[in-house]
RNA sequence: GGGCCUGUGGGCUAGCUUGGUAUACUUGUGGCUUUGGGAGCCAUUGACCCCGGUUCAAAUCCGGGCAGGCCCA
């Protein structure tokens, strides 16, 4: 049983509900540094199939680069290392001896990858060059840590490209954009793309957009970010190309990455006080089958649960046929907080009717399938539910965005929307006072914006959201 | 970066002030029985975070480490 509400200790109630729905374990004895257990990597697994999907449609390829960097390369971005050098791990020794260049275990790979994409690109007949890689990278960080929110082993999606002009990486980040679009659905989840302060983007990029998510306690949560570095890497790692007209040119450059985090925002989004709720798409098993077997019919039920979930199965669907010898409710309490979507049961008198009894994960309502159409009811079924899912959070994301006018009566737990001029003064004096962060402008505002700055009260056409951070 | 709290079977927890025999619940395992929202009975496995100190004796007191949680910058 979950014992901890999430309206009321959102912080508690996640780590309980990490760890009753078994997603991570977080005994392993460093700080940071977690075990994905089968149902949790299951899950994990499930996304990065979407990320490859949609990676792969759009001429990227996958790529897996060493986990160490050597000092020496590490160090050519001056911006780069000065963000990350007090939160990367170094391997100094190598046996008993003392290592003449150190390394560095990777924090993100840039640094990696470089040097290389300097001897691969040529001709601009190489570009775009489009690759990405799946793996784990390390930050020392020095915040509290959190599972799948603030790690220091992090499961990480980074794409790198190189183009020829500014503006071919340019359409390289409205790429990413829709690719995020497609994956975003896939897990319910609404998210707001912010082109990040300039003290606030990622070292050694031109611009930086954030992918935010809003928590139900009103806090945002970075899930991603998609980054434009112009030619601030390929001049110090000398990434040029040749031109049609023999001339060598620096290449144009843009990154992608997303991590676990997307993990930790379904829960946080999604789970409730019954434990997790898996958006379809992504859930280790779309359906649960719960034998309701009594004295006089258990070789029947037994026999019609097999045969109704090789019908599911056959039909494309992930399902799980709970035939432990346990209670039937004992079986509902578990996999609710493993957060299935869909729960089916079936006893004698739904096998009388020819109805299969389903529940929602979601919304708790119960209602009967037709049993001899059980496998498109029950995908119809499963698209409601993700369809239902996302409205609830769109709404939630919307509940939390207020427009303010005045640095006076800050709501609490609200993404705070607002005009600003855009100089650092202005924005630094009202982060310092609120203690808040700007998140950024819109990435694509929907519309124009007239008004005037909230600190100096000058016109701007810039608007902002601001809010508390994870 | 600064401060506070905590660490006992797989989970949760009593015991710690006042040093000596480690408690309950849950889970796991085997069996009987039962099955439309956590059934019951019997049997059974399983623990004092690590290193050092004080002491005849340490889960308990002291120091350090590691890990977890919270608050502030």
């Amino acid at each position: 049983m979950v014992t901890m509400l999430k309206e009321e200790n959102f912080n508690d109630w996640y780590n309980e509900i990490v760890e009753k729905a078994n997603l991570s374990d977080k005994r392993y004895p460093v700080k940071g540094m977690n075990v994905w257990t089968p149902y949790g990597w299951k899950i994990m697994r499930m996304i990065d199939t979407y990320i490859r999907q949609e990676l792969d449609a759009t001429d990227h390829e996958e790529v897996c680069f060493p986990l160490m960097i050597p000092e020496t390369e590490f160090k050519k971005e001056k911006d780069h290392i000065k963000g990350f050098d007090s939160e990367v791990y170094w391997v100094t020794h190598a046996g008993l001896n003392k290592l003449d260049v150190r390394l560095v275990v990777r924090p993100t790979s840039e640094t990696a990858m470089y040097p290389m994409f300097s001897l691969w690109i040529r001709s601009h007949q190489d570009l775009p060059l489009k690759v990405y890689q799946i793996v784990n990278t390390f930050r020392y960080e020095t915040k509290q840590t959190r599972a799948f929110i603030r790690v220091r082993e992090i499961h990480f999606f980074e794409s790198h490209t190189c183009h020829d002009t500014e503006e071919d990486a340019q359409r390289q980040i409205d790429e990413d954009v829709e690719i995020l679009s497609k994956i975003a659905k896939r897990l319910c989840l609404p998210y707001t793309l912010l082109v990040r302060t300039d003290w606030d983007k990622f070292p050694g990029a031109y611009y930086t957009v954030g992918i935010d998510t809003v928590m139900p306690n009103g806090r945002t949560l970075q899930i991603g970010s998609i980054h434009h570095y112009r030619t601030n890497f390929s001049e110090p790692y000398n990434i040029t190309y040749e031109d049609e007209n023999g001339e060598h040119k620096y290449v144009h450059q843009t990154t992608y990455g997303m991590s676990e985090r997307l993990l930790g925002a379904v829960i946080g989004v999604h789970a409730d006080d019954k434990g997790l709720v898996m958006p379809p798409d992504i859930a280790s098993f779309q359906a649960v089958i719960i034998p309701i077997l009594s004295k006089n019919n258990t070789e029947l039920v037994t026999k019609e649960s097999k045969i109704l979930y090789e019908v599911l199965t056959a039909a494309g669907l992930r399902v799980k046929l709970d035939d432990r010898d346990a209670r039937p409710g004992s079986k509902y309490y578990d996999w609710e907080i493993k957060g299935v979507p869909l729960r089916l049961e079936l006893g004698g008198r739904d096998i009388e009717n020819n109805v299969v009894t389903f529940v929602r994960r979601d919304t708790g309502e119960k209602g009967t399938i037709d049993a001899a159409t059980v496998a498109e009811g029950t995908k119809l079924m499963l698209r409601v539910i993700a369809d239902s899912m996302y409205a609830k959070a769109k709404e939630i994301q919307e509940s939390h965005m207020q427009d303010i006018d005045s640095m006076e009566n800050i709501p609490e737990d609200k993404i705070l929307r607002f005009g600003w001029c855009g100089c650092p003064e202005c924005g630094h004096a009202f982060e310092d006072k609120f203690d808040i962060k700007i998140l950024g402008h819109a990435y694509r505002p929907e519309h124009a914006y007239k008004g005037k700055c909230i600190v100096c009260g000058k016109d701007t056409d810039m608007q902002v959201l601001a809010a508390h951070t994870m």
